[in-house]
DNA sequence: TCCGTAGTTGAACGATTGCTCACAAAAAAT
DNA sequence: ATTTTTTGTGAGCAATCGTTCAACTACGGA
């Protein structure tokens, strides 16, 4: 019963993922929302009840979509760990014919003052990052690209941080040899961190 | 002649980069700027201008004060350079009394395209972050603490990207624990990156 | 066919935004 | 003492913000 909608849930999430990720939370007005999406404020009211409605609707499918989509391609399907991990950084840099760059995740995870019920989304997303470093380390290890001793854990984490720090230089618009010199780094200190050995530091 | 200016443009400058910070350019409303300093909005303009102008002078503050203050404390004048390095990612970790954490440099990169005249004060703060890594590496490499075919500059590259991704993090809210595993991977793949042997890649 | 329901539209709301400016206050110049 | 010059003050501006809502349109069921 009622009148069928006119348009698409996914194509208007993605529109709002990208002007999001390209203005921010508050850089981006629902002026700037109505023309990107084409949706009337009445419709993404009754839809998504306010902008941060929106928002959050947009972070979760950024992260069902394009991270989960990111990890399964780079980290998890290929039969080659380590060369998916390097094309999981060098696609960050080398985005195509997409306009601007940057990462949803990292953006929020900056603005999360302004949008402190964003931290779960966040969360979810860096950890889905994490989790597929760690298990393409843990394939690499097996197929004997890894050093057998090699902290999983740890090197996740490693590699987490500096897969933002990457997003966050190519935002600042770093030239591009610098981010591919971080990319190389990355890849060299795969195997730096060995042995669970307890280390025992600050207090 | 004329009236004597009743306000401290450091002590003002200094408010308005903690509020910068913390709430980023669009979220600090002058408003917020004016209860933050204690400037009225006339004297605000006379002075800076605009929002963007305080902006500005806020951000090269921060980088003549905080960044270049940090810097050498950590990086330049420590007897033991590693040790120093350790202490500048540790430092922005554990921030003491301060409520809130990150840095501005970060938080001004991904909202660059709300600041597109930023980007030059974003690129001499990571530039004097980057010079101090450098040398302080050359220094470790000089005491015999770093391996002597050491890459500094693809290294300190490295860091300045793992300490920004450090930076998302902590903005991000994730715990201590992995905050300082990130630190620990740090220190442990100096050393990783060898041999300016000429590597070929990416056409 | 006519009604009930769901969806669309866009004008308009009060609040807030960055900013201006007329006026008052204080110090130097005369 | 008066004028000139600089600074402080804050009410108020137009524009824009996120949001609401009444009128309108299309569909299914009776």
């Amino acid at each position: 019963m009622g009148r069928k909608q006119l348009w698409d849930q996914d194509e208007v999430l993605a529109s709002a993922m990208r002007l999001f990720r390209h203005r921010g939370y508050l850089g981006a007005s629902l002026r700037d929302i109505e023309e990107a999406t084409g949706l009337h404020p009445g419709s993404l009211y009754r839809t998504f009840g306010s902008k941060d409605g929106l928002f959050h609707a947009a972070l979760d499918a950024y992260n069902e979509r394009v991270v989960r989509g990111r990890v399964r391609v780079h980290l998890l399907e290929p039969a080659d760990p380590l060369a998916g991990i390097r094309s999981f950084f060098t696609s960050a840099i080398e985005t195509g014919p997409e306009p601007d760059p940057g990462c949803l995740l990292t953006n929020t995870a900056v603005e999360s003052f302004a949008l402190p019920q964003a931290a779960a989304g966040v969360h979810h997303g860096l950890a889905a990052i994490e989790g597929g470093f760690a298990d393409a380390l843990t394939r690499a290890r097996q197929h004997g690209d890894a050093p057998a001793d090699l902290d999983v854990g740890t090197t996740a984490a490693h590699l987490l941080a500096l897969y933002q720090g990457l997003l966050v230089l190519v935002r600042a618009g770093l030239p591009r040899t610098t981010l591919h010199s971080v990319t190389d780094g990355a890849m060299a200190s795969i195997g730096s961190l060995r042995a669970p050995r307890k280390q025992d530091d600050h207090e």
